[in-house]
DNA sequence: AGCACGCCGACT
DNA sequence: GTCGGCGTGCTC
């Protein structure tokens, strides 16, 4: 009998099968992990198939040395699912194969941990009248029976506890415990269904994809609840995913309430023991409900009745670091793998998916009301140009500042959303609003200060700083972006008597950062939160009755063809932290273009008529949903070899163009927008093609790029992030 | 990845 | 004459 092994190392030269021959006494299955001889070493590989012959000279082949486990590691779903990500996303067999299990598990350094229980062994002893505490102990097993050595040592006191173990009275024995990630205890609270949602429950099921698109505070939650009790009910299981920003201690809680121990949670903030021990009770069939952020996607849960990604839209979900690939993808293989439906949840569903619905691939369920029948906060655009005008030239608008006198006034709390992504900026006319754009792209140039040019990050054209506006000829262009310290001391000179707090990066780099500012936030009335994308999520205070954003322009100006959805989306989030509570709340949207579409949709929270809107922009522009781009990112620390490189690559790439003609709309080689990353120079191969063929393209420039270059080669499909 | 083989430069 | 530089190739 052989076996075909994939050699644990995550590299391309080795990136295949290899036989190796299996010992009579092993009993060896597909999905086992094994040590294996590989040249002159042992290493670790993953078994995936098991046959009689093999086509390798067999004089050559060597024994499998031993398993690692005596089961199979990686289930036979996660084994599809590995050919399926390899061949979608062009990843090593090895490097996906990691993503599945636990760290520890492949460092070999999992430790389980035990714990002492004690148990009565003589029932009928009676200690001495003047042994309390072990007259208490004897009392108290004998109601709870078999108890931690821990818990007793508390109560009673180590040394009565020892004491009757040395008299025999006690049996001592050593159990292994897991380690359960910390879940506040809360009451389920068992909501009322509303029309819409037990009209949405009714039509999910199948095999299909649903776009479940739920304005803010729809309910979305508590129908995702619904559905998978359902599914358990079945006997079936669940993934529920989550950006991990959403993964907090409520959700978490509110899903324990419900579902007990069949919840298991995979998230950043778990120790990796704790990480391994629910990832062993999801494959041991113990927990049946996994909830976690995106490499949940991955957990070896079987029987799936159904997967929901929540917040769909969510950046999160795409991995951009190695192995790189879309949660989406895996969800739908593993969707149509167990025959189950695959949500995806959003208040504002990304243009791809809610295309995609409206294409009739997937299937629009909608929940237009919320739950508690409140309205949402109204949102008031503040014409920044028109500030100017007036004289205001500072960061609030007498809007935004009277509005702030009222909350403080009131004794009431308010958030300032500081809309900040990345370090590039754009230019902008600060007398006219113009932002300077590419002519060829439509989309906003980004600044460099090292050669003090502006750049098109899509197609690589240069344009020299502007020094006048081109629009109305005046002087005052400016760049840069308004940060939160900026914003944080302007507040504190106009209000000096209330607490400002200010939530980012630099101020939540400590661990426990984040809860600190909250709850102190919590207990600030009046108080301001000044803060990054960090405040737009989850976080709800019933006292908030503002929402200012600051610059909301920001995202919009990004070099990305999706930046004007990330405003909506971004918008429609934040405003969502006003008046949670009975107090109406009010959300001041501050822009230099306020007659841009995103802010008139926006603020009325039509979500539709956006879409409408910009996925016709994106058609005539032929941009992604209605076309794929595709980057080919090469890097090394030799500039000259990186451009050869790029050379021979782009010569044989511009030959496609003679076999696909017109189904490439774009295609051209530059810099990378940020040239150097850690001593290495960065080039890239920018191209644009139609969807008939783009399967068919992007696998022969996969093709070409490997041949060319063995290494330091990276292809990405639409981008969002291009640095 | 690691490890060997192999073919050219400056040292005991 | 040898030690060692890292280019190339192979691992069932």
């Amino acid at each position: 009998m052989f076996a075909e092994v994939i050699i644990d190392q995550d590299v391309k030269a080795i990136d295949k099968t290899f036989d190796y021959r299996k010992p009579e006494n092993l009993d060896l299955k597909v999905g086992m992990r094994v040590f294996v001889p590989f040249g002159k070493r042992i290493v670790q590989g993953y078994v995936v198939e098991l046959k009689d012959k093999t086509e390798y000279d067999e004089s050559k082949v060597k024994n499998i040395i031993s398993a690692i486990e005596d089961f199979s590691a990686i289930k036979g779903e996660m084994l599809e699912v590995m050919r399926f990500m390899t061949k979608k996303n062009h990843l090593t067999m090895a490097s996906t194969l990691r993503l599945f299990l636990p760290s520890q598990m492949r460092e070999g350094k999992v430790r389980e941990i035990f714990e002492t229980f004690y148990s009565l062994k003589e029932k009928d002893f009676i200690p001495a009248k003047n042994a309390k505490k072990q007259i208490e102990i004897v009392d108290f097993l004998k109601e709870h029976g078999k108890t931690s050595s821990s818990v007793l040592g508390e109560k009673f006191g180590y040394g009565a506890v020892k004491a009757l173990y040395e008299k025999g009275i006690l049996e001592k024995d050593k159990e292994k415990i897991e380690r359960k990630p910390f879940v506040e205890n809360l009451a389920d609270k068992k909501v009322e269904l509303n029309l819409m949602q037990k009209k949405a429950i009714a039509e999910i099921g199948g095999t299909e994809v649903f776009v479940l698109h739920g304005v803010t505070g729809s309910g979305k939650t508590e129908v995702y609840m619904h559905l998978i009790e359902r599914e358990l009910k079945k006997g079936k299981n669940a993934i529920l995913l989550v950006p991990e920003i959403s993964l907090t201690p409520q959700i978490m809680a509110s899903f324990k309430a419900r579902f007990g121990d069949f919840v298991a949670l995979l998230h950043s903030g778990l120790s990796a023991g704790e990480r391994f021990d629910e990832w062993k009770r999801i494959f041991a069939g113990e927990a049946r409900i996994v909830i976690g952020a995106r490499s949940a996607i991955f957990a070896p849960i079987e029987n799936l009745g159904i997967i929901i990604i929540d917040e769909e839209h969510e950046q999160s979900y795409v991995s951009e670091s190695n192995p790189r690939y879309y949660t989406h993808d895996i969800a739908k293989f593993r969707a149509s793998f167990n025959h189950c439906p695959l949500v995806l949840g959003s208040a504002t569903p990304s243009v791809e998916s809610y295309q995609k619905a409206v294409a009739g691939e997937y299937k629009l369920i909608e929940l237009p009301t919320r739950a508690n029948g409140r309205e949402l906060p109204a949102i008031q655009i503040v014409d920044m140009i028109g500030e100017i005008r007036r004289g205001n030239i500072g960061i609030f608008s007498a809007q935004l500042l009277a509005d702030l006198g009222q909350v403080v006034q009131n004794k009431k709390q308010a958030m300032i959303f500081i809309n900040r992504r990345g370090y590039s900026s754009f230019m902008r006319c600060r007398d006219c609003g113009y932002i300077a754009k590419c002519s060829d792209c439509d989309v906003s140039l980004v600044y460099h200060r090292e050669d003090n040019r502006l750049k098109c990050h899509y197609c690589g054209k240069q344009y020299k700083v502007l020094t006048r506006c081109p629009n109305c000829k005046g002087e005052n262009i400016k760049y840069g972006a308004v940060g939160t310290q900026q914003v944080v001391a302007k507040l504190k000179e106009l209000f000096p008597n209330v607490n400002i707090l200010r939530m980012d990066n630099d101020t939540t780099s400590t661990k426990n950062a984040h809860q600190k500012i909250l709850s102190e936030f919590k207990n600030s009335l009046p108080g301001i939160l000044v803060g990054t994308q960090m405040i737009a999520k989850g976080h709800d205070f019933e006292n908030v009755v503002l929402v200012g954003i600051v610059d909301a322009d920001q995202s919009l100006f990004q070099a990305d063809y999706r930046s004007t959805e990330r405003t909506f989306q971004l918008i429609t989030q934040v405003s969502g932290r006003a008046g949670r509570s009975k107090d109406e709340g009010k959300v001041v949207l501050q822009t230099y273009v306020p007659r841009h579409y995103v802010y008139k949709f926006a603020s009325n929270y039509d979500y539709k008529g956006f879409f409408r809107k910009e996925a016709n922009i994106r058609q005539t522009a032929c941009f992604p949903p209605f076309s794929r781009i595709i980057r080919l990112l090469f890097s090394d620390n030799n500039e000259n070899y990186v451009r050869e490189m790029l050379k021979v690559c782009y010569t044989e790439i511009e030959q496609l163009k003679s076999v696909y003609g017109d189904q490439i709309l774009y295609l051209d080689a530059m810099k990378s927008p940020i040239k150097r990353i850690q001593n290495k120079f960065r080039y890239q191969i920018l191209m644009r093609v139609k969807l008939e063929k783009a399967d068919e393209i992007e696998e022969k420039v996969f093709e070409i790029a490997n041949k060319t270059s063995k290494n330091g080669v990276f292809l990405e499909i639409n981008p969002s992030n291009m640095s």
